[in-house]
RNA sequence: GGGAGCAUAGCUCAGCUGGGAGAGCACUUGCCUUACAAGCAAGGGGUCACAGGUUCGAGCCCUGUUGUUCCCACCA
């Protein structure tokens, strides 16, 4: 007994009960056979944080495509999941949980608080994992992953250790960016610039030689507390006879020099700058080259420190104004003036980032960016869109050493141990007993690493690296990585450099890009505004391919898209139509119906149907191949709607209803057109494509291990297409007749079809009667016929006799503008054919489509003629 | 300051290596035609931002202009 299909498609009835199958049948599941070709995708580790929003669904989406398509292209298929235990993110999240409890890290210590971060990861850290599951994706959650799990930290050791006895790690007194929110240290890459309004502060700092004053001017007046030197450029003339005095500091009183360096933009402001090296990172470097003194003058949490005088404890904020005050008081304040300007932000908690000195860990990248541009510029890691190679180069060239260790409890603490009592350093990847020099304790570096540090090495990682796996000789390098363009810095080229270095390949072969889903005006979707749309709940209302059929259908390599629920109903509305053809199919089958084969007997909509198909399949694939999902979506869409229900089910109805052998062939015909299009559709649509696929005569027990098509010269029948088209032309030229005349679909009327094509219209006379209204149909050379409508195609001349209907005014009319229509377009055409240079120089398939179309007007015109002539 | 994207129908966007522009939504008209009204049929609507250039031929390639968005740098 075939089940019986429901009249709309409920994906609530479907999805989870799909999707537990699949789980129950093990599908997901890559069995590392060393004999087939892999393809591999890592997922990129959403945070455990993190809740599903609409970059992940478009994200999972992307990769569930190239992912499902391959598997049923007979590749060992792997989609290696996971999440990322986000270091900063989890930290402050634990911490506000214990706020709640009137409780500080300081409270519980850092065994404690561990304790807590594993438990809320153990509570909190699969409920994205769930959320993923909704979406459809088939990933291999045998072998899920998480950037802090054992392997991970076994990788990231044996990372740190190399890269230290390379000297490529190192531990220094730098300026690094400091958020005084999340009390840590962070990368460059983790600066946001905003632009806020701020002051420019003139002052005056008068010469110790008592001869006047230098004026400049600051953006943050506090740091002044910590100046060390006042600089100018060594070419202005102004300041010439200046450089190498000296002037005293107001507030502070300390004697400080004037140097000259090049950094100082002379038509900026006054062309003199405070020198502020502790808080800045310019003067720091310029305060490197001039000698001047380092004086830190806060503490890490934005207060001002004993260095900053009478002013210790205030935050900078009101230090700020304090020094403000007391400047103007004593007559150094010379105006104030506001001032649009850009200020770095911390991009978790944006916070206003402090430069400041510290010692911290260091990544040297230099040598680790050149291998790492080679092997994109030389191809083997290709970009898609390709544009963004220039991106990576950018970043990749200019890249300054990466600040890796956060002053956080959360993550892989960094393998240093420091021995007090002799200052040993031992870096090492087994915790060791005791120091190896004096025997003393040593004590373990209380740093954390930056989360990017673990998330770089996760194609690696997650397969077996550093021990030598079978999954990792079998499935590494793997083969695709999807992500957004905005986290190209952050992830996508660390993995590139680390890969290159830790395991002398690439990590992946291709990144495919794409942009960020936007709100329906086009703003990005954030907390703050409050216009992000809940996947989970677009899932509830429309189901998981709707949604995945939508993000597909909108996705242009690299570019952002819009999201809208009127694109989202558009596709609900597409999959109901897919589910009521089958179910047309389905209740037009007989009970033996043998799974998808090609029957005997094809009938020309037949042979159509099956050459359109296989086009569709040749023209999928490459779409695929080429990561066009988003084009491949659009020409399936427009098969299965406008060519396979619009014509060949209404086509096949005739036979259908005819019985017999007639109505067998044209089943077997649905079922094979009807299964090859569940298969080419089912990477974007899973859920309801394995459904019918299930409901449907089929073979095997899952439409996602299922062969996928593949493009059969054998079935490519060109003359029966153009005999098709010949007769949809009619067709629709007859209906849109009709529909201007207001001719009800009731009434029927007899079609004379004057043609060359006598046999091929005669052969398909029930279809004009099913299709365009015909009563009877009459084919010949040409008919004489008084007060019939006259219908010219390029084919054949069409009168259909409306009697009393028929204003031949108007007829006359309509003959006479489409003869002109016909004649300015032969006049276009002929104008190039006469252009010696276009006959000489196009290609010769574009001039015979001209040739062809030139006599297909000159066949039209004669008959438009005719049927003028006719109308008298 | 440097780089990149975008500009096509009322709206949202496709348009692959150049060969007389497409979809969805919206709109108009007629249809409950036994898979589907979340549907069927027919239709209206576009100097492809602007100006040059290359070419037999440009929405597509080149140059410039305007508007817009983003990334990087960070002039204190």
């Amino acid at each position: 007994m075939r089940k019986e299909l429901a009249k709309q498609y409920d994906p609530k009835n479907v999805e989870d009960r799909i999707y537990q199958y699949w789980l129950d049948g093990k599908y997901f599941h890559a069995k590392c056979e060393p004999d087939k070709k892999p393809y591999t995708i890592v997922i990129p580790p959403p945070n455990i944080t993190g809740q599903l929003h609409m970059g992940h669904a478009l994200d999972n989406t992307l990769q569930d495509i190239l992912i499902r398509w391959r598997r049923m292209e007979g590749y060992d298929t792997l989609w290696l999941p996971g999440t990322d235990h986000a270091s900063i993110a989890t930290e402050a999240k634990i911490v506000e949980a214990m706020k709640a409890e009137g409780l500080s890290k300081d409270d519980v210590g850092r065994d404690g608080f561990l304790q807590r971060a594993w438990e809320w990861k153990r509570k909190f850290g699969g409920r994205i994992v769930e959320q993923l599951k909704k979406m459809g994706s088939s990933c291999d959650w045998d072998r899920e992953r998480f950037t802090m799990d054992e392997g991970c930290n076994k990788a990231v050791r044996e990372v740190f250790v190399n890269l230290y006895n390379k000297g490529l790690i190192y531990r220094g007194e730098r300026i690094i960016n400091w958020c005084p929110h999340c009390l840590t240290s962070i990368s460059d890459a983790e600066v946001e610039y905003e632009e806020k309004d701020g002051f420019f502060w003139h002052i005056r700092y008068p010469l110790s030689d008592g001869s006047g004053y230098v004026e400049l001017a600051t953006t943050r007046p506090e740091t002044m507390l910590g100046d060390t030197g006042v600089a100018v450029h060594p070419d202005d003339e102004r300041y010439k006879d200046i450089v190498g005095k000296t002037v005293i500091l107001p507030l502070v009183g300390r004697e400080i020099p004037i140097v000259a360096d090049s950094y100082v933009e002379m038509d900026f402001g006054t062309g003199v700058v405070k020198m502020t090296p502790a808080h800045d990172p310019n003067d720091f470097e310029v305060g490197l080259r001039q000698n001047l003194e380092i004086i830190n003058v806060m503490t890490d949490d934005a207060h001002m420190n004993e260095n900053a005088g009478k002013y210790c404890g205030m935050t900078t904020m009101e230090c700020r104004k304090a020094v403000v005050k007391e400047l103007e008081e004593q007559g150094f304040l010379i105006k104030v003036e506001p001032l649009r300007h850009n200020v770095g932000v911390c991009y978790r908690c944006h916070s206003t980032v402090e430069p400041r000195i510290s010692k911290q860990w260091f990544v040297k990248m230099q040598p680790l960016a050149e291998p790492a541009i080679d092997i994109v510029k030389n191809g083997t890691v290709k970009f898609v869109p390709e544009r963004f190679d220039k991106t990576y180069y950018h970043w990749m060239e200019n890249i300054k050493d990466w600040c890796i260790s956060r002053q956080l409890w959360w993550g892989h603490r960094i393998p240093a141990y420091y021995c007090d009592t002799c200052g040993e350093l031992v870096v090492s990847k087994e915790t060791p007993d005791a120091c190896p020099k004096c025997g003393a304790a040593l004590r373990q570096d209380p740093d954390t690493l930056d989360t990017w540090f673990s998330s770089a090495l996760w194609p690696f990682s997650t397969l077996g690296w550093p021990d030598d796996t079978p999954e990792l000789r079998h499935y590494y390098p793997t083969d695709t990585l999807v992500t957004g363009y905005d986290i190209i810095f952050f992830w996508v080229a660390r993995m590139i450099f680390s890969a290159c270095e830790h395991t002398g390949k690439e990590p992946f072969s291709t990144v495919f890009i794409h942009g960020i889903v936007r709100d329906e005006q086009g703003r990005k979707m954030s907390k703050s505004l409050g216009n992000g749309i809940d996947p989970l709940e677009v899932i509830d209302r429309y189901g998981a391919d709707a949604l995945r059929f939508t993000l597909a259908t909108g996705n242009s390599p690299g570019n952002d898209m819009r999201y809208s629920e009127k694109k989202v109903e558009a596709s609900r509305n597409f999959a109901n139509k897919l589910w009521n053809a089958a179910r047309f199919v389905l209740m037009n089958l007989g009970e033996d119906t043998a799974p998808a084969h090609i029957p005997q007997d094809l009938a020309l909509e037949d042979k159509w149907i099956l050459s359109r198909l296989n086009t569709l399949t040749r023209e999928v694939t490459e779409n695929l191949e080429r990561f066009e999902l988003g084009i491949a979506v659009q020409k399936l869409y427009d098969f299965i709607w406008d060519v396979f229900c619009d014509w060949y089910i209404e086509l096949a109805k005739i036979r259908l209803q005819q019985g017999g052998d007639a109505a067998k062939t044209a089943g077997d015909v649905l079922v094979y057109v009807l299964t090859g299009i569940l298969k080419l559709l089912h990477p974007f649509m899973p859920f309801i494509t394995e459904e019918i696929w299930q409901a449907i005569p089929h073979d095997g027990e899952t439409i996602m291990t299922s062969a996928w098509p593949e493009y059969d010269p054998a079935l490519e029948f060109a003359a029966e297409e153009a005999d098709m088209d010949r007769i949809m032309a009619i067709v629709r030229a007859v209906r849109n007749r009709r529909a201007e005349m207001n001719v009800p679909p009731s009434k029927k009327a007899k079609l004379y079809i004057a043609s060359a094509f006598v046999d091929l219209f005669s052969n398909v006379s029930t279809v004009f009667m099913k299709l365009a209204g015909a009563s009877e149909v009459e084919v010949g050379a040409d008919f004489a016929l008084d007060g019939a409508v006259n219908i010219v195609t390029h084919d054949a001349k069409v009168y259909i006799p409306m009697g009393d209907l028929v204003d031949f005014e108007a007829e006359r009319a309509r003959l006479q503008k489409e003869l002109a229509k016909a004649e300015d377009d032969l006049a276009y055409i002929r104008k190039k054919l006469d252009n010696p240079s276009f006959v000489e120089k196009a290609p010769a398939a574009v001039v015979q489509t001209q040739r062809d179309g030139a006599a297909r007007l000159v066949d039209k015109i004669a008959m438009l003629k005719e049927s003028l002539a006719k109308l008298g």
